[in-house]
DNA sequence: TCAAATAGTTTCACTATATGAAACCCAGTT
DNA sequence: AACTGGGTTTCATATAGTGAAACTATTTGA
């Protein structure tokens, strides 16, 4: 028998441009950066990150600040996000992020908005597992069961909010008391859970997606088989996808 | 007698990255370009284009169109985009000011910085008459046209103003001159104006913002339409916007 | 006030690595 | 079939990027 180790670094890609870029994504985290604390996060040599920064500024990607003297993002990025901004489509532009988190949890992502007394599905990546769960976009469903109900809901401008709450025909006077309970739990941990609500064996987690204007734009949803998505994983995993949701909203305009 | 160039580019930099920034700043023109455009614009060959590209896919700055497969920009921009404008960016910190300034004023306010041999607006806020100017956010100016031009150099740091005025390509001699006592008059009154300078029949005034730290941040623009804003009016109502410009500058650092 | 540490910049020898020519692939056209 | 016009891969070559180390400049601190 006969093992072969392939080592699949099939790079046709240019080295020193990756590890600049890879200096300019450490702006995703910090505004402001001193060359040194760069090139610890890179873990590249002083010298190399400082050439590497000489070009991304002689190009005015990155600019110093003129009191600290240290680097951060430059203008060319309004330049080019500027003419970027042609299709505001959040199910578009937030794709590849949806994809990422896919890869990363396994599980499906779905974007849910609010519309009238349902909410719609409007993009979905599909998890990869045999079993998993399916829903079409443009799916509309209620606006009263459901982890990102209640995080559309819960994160609604209050007026908006109001008129949800006393226009929704709640099926018993009970569920009423217990979605109220959950909408200020939602709003105080800045994600919401779902085991079971609208679909037997099914599960969910949400955050909400807030643009740079502060409005909530959308719910992102982590969904699943309620037996790999327990309460415990899906707590454990609320940090990363309230985070991916933030990140999300910076994209949008 | 005896003459040498020195052809003085001690650039301690990378060329590759700076090819592949090249690459990016392609699509502040364009949105979609194909691998054999960009090659041409750039001046490279397909091959090198292509890994560069190769790279900056990889890493999410370029993306391609689903459809049609061209090239485009990436998502990653709008993250990083996202994160240049916190706070301590004059753009977002100051625009409330501008709101108010437009308000009292009825015109376009816009806010510009130097970066390199141009002015950049990094922020504007339109007047609300139908008549009014329109340029970008993002949009790269001349730095010796335009009432905010003379603004940036009159009161640029001395040793910065040295070389902008040093390596600026003067259209003419002539207009040298009649620049240099523009700046003069500008750095004696406080703020300048312009009159169908750039653009026919645009006029503006504009004043310096300065931060705490006594140094010139950007200069804050009032433009509309020169048979509104006549030389006189915009005389009556500069001490009004240096003032504004200075409270401005009190709000920054 | 003078060490000592820290941050940034430049130099330099070395070879890893980016480069362009050319070949190649794949769809559409003519 | 030959041809055009996109994109991709291979490959020999020397260019150009690299990290160590030396060198400033600035800050800390004793």
């Amino acid at each position: 028998m006969k093992v072969v180790f392939v080592m699949e670094d099939n790079k046709l890609t240019v080295r020193a441009v990756e590890r600049a870029l890879d200096i300019m994504l450490c702006f995703t985290e910090s505004t402001e950066l001193t060359l040194t604390e760069i090139a610890s996060r890179v873990e590249l040599h002083k010298s190399t990150v400082h050439r590497l920064l000489a070009s991304l500024e002689g190009k005015g990607f990155i600019m110093r600040d003129a009191a600290t003297d240290k680097y951060r993002l430059g203008y060319r990025l309004w330049e080019l996000s500027a003419n970027l901004s042609q299709e505001g489509d959040p199910g578009i532009i937030l794709l590849p992020e949806m994809e990422r988190l896919r890869d990363l949890l396994g599980e499906t992502i779905s974007l849910y908005v609010q519309d009238g007394l349902e909410r719609i599905r409007i993009q979905a990546v599909q998890s990869n597992h045999a079993i998993r769960r399916v829903a079409p976009v443009g799916a509309r469903m209620p606006l009263y069961v459901g982890a990102s109900s209640k995080v559309l809901v819960a994160f609604a401008e209050p007026a908006v909010q109001q008129q949800l709450i006393a226009s929704a025909d709640w099926p018993t006077g009970l569920d009423q008391q217990a979605f109220l309970q959950q909408l200020a739990d939602t709003k105080l941990a800045g994600f919401a859970t779902s085991v079971e609500e609208r679909e037997p064996g099914a599960a969910a987690v949400s955050a909400p997606i807030i643009d740079r204007g502060g409005r909530l734009v959308a719910a992102l949803a982590v969904s699943g088989p309620a037996n790999r998505l327990t309460l415990e994983l899906m707590q454990e995993q609320a940090p990363l996808i309230m985070e991916a949701a933030r990140r999300m909203g910076t994209m949008l305009r």
